[in-house]
DNA sequence: ATTGGCACTCGCACGGAATGAGTGCCAGGC
DNA sequence: GCCTGGCACTCATTCCGTGCGAGTGCCAAT
């Protein structure tokens, strides 16, 4: 690929196909966009880039259309990523300013990212992999009924009943509770975990000294809770009706897409690393590990408080879609998403 | 409608029609059937059929098909429920079974009615209007923040955090937090505002007595969160991708379905009111309040512990549904789905 | 390297004919 | 009175065959 102009042809091809949905000739193709030279030499362009594979006549007498190299290339080295208008991003940060909670957060956000795209939007919830313990609370409903209440950075609450076998005093509890705050209070839940159990056994303890029953059972059931919780990835799907946009091929295209979706673990191995920075990941047709998506394109980043990549989000479409639109609608929701969980 | 054979022939075009997804004639319907006449025989009773309205020809010369009315008195006089199986009983009960809590029993729930029908499957959470509180604690994070947990018999949890102005005594949470459970310990929720506001201001005191501003805002906060989580009405969709059953109408039929289920209130409302008792009903196409779905019927029921119809779960799709099979699926998930939620 | 010219290819839309499933009706039989 | 076989008729669907035209590839000229 040496030819500037090849590639100004390649960039034509992508975004008018994307807006015709219709294979695209050499005469319509310098008739829309103002490359100063003849249909033939653009003839001889586009020969040139089917012979390297970037793009592909779906017959004889047809126009091109681009492949998943063709796309790849558009998106890799030809897209200059439109920031938005100011009008978007008012609308942006007005659509999300009013939500109340975490859950409210995401479902705007997944409603957002859909209609800005017109694709199918898919928002992880806020990993807690790497979010913090900010409190622990214990409180015995009856004697020998414990609530757990445990309240992350990302402020989502999570609790756990937990029964014990003899029954606990108020000053018992209130002295475990001082005792797992000073330990895990601001800890990443990851470390939580290995703090927890030094409760219940102290390290400058002798080994063979009893551990306390009711710290272990405790910490147990919170280091529980934490991984639980880590493991269980929450998705908000939207603006699946926006799968008209595939076209007709319902079977081969659709299907395939729906029961992804429906399939979370499938979903978010899709979407992949949440990459933090603001990086935009594309994966285009086949590119990813799975077959029956070889239609589909994804386009994701990470998103989470102080540039921390806590869980990723993106929309998820046809090939033939507007990669620039996409990735700069992406970018800003992420961005926009990162800042108000800065702000809680 | 006098004669009885119209009423099999009726049921066998939409028998046939159901299964091969074509409009059936005169001839077919007797090889396919055993109705012991001839095509012409069947032939006059279409007729009949067609004259009163409950099948039409889509053109004329094929074979009938069954309309709205047609499907309305099928499900009425014609459907035979059939039981399940016992290894459908097994395989639901053990598919159920493994839940660990109310969320997953919905998900596995919504899973296994969208795999037995092979529709789409709707499964509203519990709605709380009708639960009881089990228990409300209140935790001191902060001396003027408070955690309120409101517990419900439901099995779900809702917390709310509450900054007051003043500082709070270990003691006065101890007091408060006693009145509130006496008072609004298993009652149901509708009732257990009226009873915290009681707290707040007692009615056996004098009307221009100070209220207690800590217990106000508690009771505020309480109370809102009861509110905010009656409407807050989450449902659990699965079983998306058999909308490829619906054939090829994408867009007159697809896509409107799509935006409803995407559109929880208007699913909610389509699924109708929670009917208990084992009661299933039936929505055939145009019979509901949106135009646009005049191609989708839906299958629902309530249930609940104790057969007090706490919430609504069913199937939608296509009028042309196995409609005996779709009721007896969705009376059968809710009966289980009731079991389960008594012994919670 | 670019361009105009030109022959060529094929998918697709259009039109007419053949096909056949299915109907409506009638006259005769049980 | 109801059922049945027969028969003419209808009309969506399928299958060709044709013409059209968008689009290509190549070549000779600039």
């Amino acid at each position: 690929m040496q030819n500037e102009r090849r590639l100004s042809v390649l960039r034509a091809i992508v975004e008018d196909y994307v807006k015709t949905e219709e294979p695209v000739g050499s005469k319509a193709l310098v008739e829309r966009h103002g490359l100063g030279v003849s249909p033939a030499t653009v003839r001889n362009d586009m020969a040139a880039l089917e012979e390297e594979g970037y793009i592909t006549a779906p017959h004889t007498s047809a126009g091109r259309v681009p492949t998943d190299k063709g796309y790849r290339l558009f998106v890799d080295r030809l897209t200059t990523v439109k920031p938005m208008t100011a009008a978007e991003k008012r609308a942006i940060a007005g659509f999300l300013e009013g939500a109340v909670d975490l859950d409210d957060v995401v479902t705007r956000s997944t409603r957002l990212l859909s209609q800005l795209t017109r694709q199918v939007a898919v928002v992880q919830y806020p990993t807690l992999s790497r979010s913090t313990v900010r409190h622990v609370e214990l409180v015995a409903l009856a004697p020998t009924r414990l609530l757990l209440v445990l309240i992350l950075s990302t402020g989502r609450v999570e609790q756990r009943l937990l029964e014990v076998t003899e029954e606990v005093s108020e000053e018992t509890l209130a002295t475990l509770r001082a005792k797992i705050n000073t330990a895990v209070a601001g800890a990443v839940i990851a470390d939580a975990g290995e703090a927890l159990r030094t409760i219940a056994q102290p390290p400058d303890a002798p080994a063979d000294a009893p551990q306390d029953p009711l710290a272990a059972a405790v910490a147990e059931a919170l280091i529980e809770a934490m991984n639980d919780h880590r493991s269980d990835e929450r998705i908000s799907i939207g603006g699946t009706s926006n799968l008209a946009r595939f076209g007709d091929n319902f079977d081969t295209a659709v299907r395939p897409l729906l029961e992804a979706l429906e399939e979370h673990v499938v979903l978010l191995k899709l979407m992949g690393e949440a990459t933090a920075g603001g990086l935009v990941t594309v994966r285009i047709g086949a590119e990813g590990p799975y077959q029956e998506l070889s239609q589909t394109s994804v386009v994701a980043t990470g998103y989470g408080p102080g540039d921390e990549a806590l869980a990723t989000l993106g929309v998820v479409g046809p090939t033939r879609m507007d990669y620039p639109g996409s990735m700069a609608a992406v970018r800003a929701v992420a961005r926009y998403l990162s800042r108000i969980l800065d702000e809680a």
